[in-house]
DNA sequence: ATATCATTTCGATATTTGGCGAAATGTAGA
DNA sequence: TCTACATTTCGCCAAATATCGAAATGATAT
């Protein structure tokens, strides 16, 4: 049961949602994330924690970043993650139209 | 986003999650939750209004007993609960063992 | 080795949430 | 109407969570 609490509790707030429905357009580092999302680096490490340990997305180093992506295969999680594609709002619309506008070699550093 | 984000947060206290699993076994009422959870009457009433206004389950008056079942039909929310049918763990058996054998006439009144 | 810079962790604070008991509500029967 | 009783709402407190800025970490390039 923990494992499903878990998920459910990782998408159970706005900001993580956000951030999952931001990661199915690509995948992203804390600093692009910050920059769509408009909150501290901190708090969206945090977040990026409590999504990650919840085993919905997985991260990757590249180059002098982290990117974060979405998980793929998992069980549980594969199936929660296909209920996202109904999801659509005014609000995911606009992130994912500034995520695939944005690019960390603008932003960063 | 809202009704998902609803759902989620729904699904993502444990107590809410027990609730939900206690019934797929059976419509219950309030006092027959609590009686297998043992909380309050006002909290188990809580988690069942959080849970309803996220359209996963619906309540119908029987006899004097307000009983609450599993919402079946609307979109989203069926899907997420086939999900739930991967949830096992003891605490979760232990309480739909509890709940097929909890009958509202010896605890309720 | 040192500086740089992306990220994480820490400590503090404010908000939200879960829990209770008591009071209110509403319904069904006497 | 009045009583009984299942349920909900209210007011309060405790615990958990979201957020921030600052400090720590860790990796890369000079």
């Amino acid at each position: 049961m923990d494992e499903h609490l878990k998920i459910f509790k990782a998408l159970g707030d706005k900001t993580r949602l956000r951030i999952v429905m931001m990661l199915k357009v690509k995948p992203m580092c804390v600093c692009e994330i910050r920059e769509i999302i408009g909150l501290s680096m901190s708090t969206i490490s945090n977040h990026l924690k409590i999504i990650k340990e919840a085993g919905v997305i997985i991260s990757k180093k590249e180059d002098k970043y982290m990117n974060y992506e979405l998980s793929i295969g998992s069980n549980p999680v594969q199936k929660v993650l296909n209920l996202l594609d109904e999801i659509s709002a005014d609000e995911v619309n606009s992130d994912k139209v500034k995520a695939e506008n944005t690019y960390r070699t603008d932003i960063c550093g």
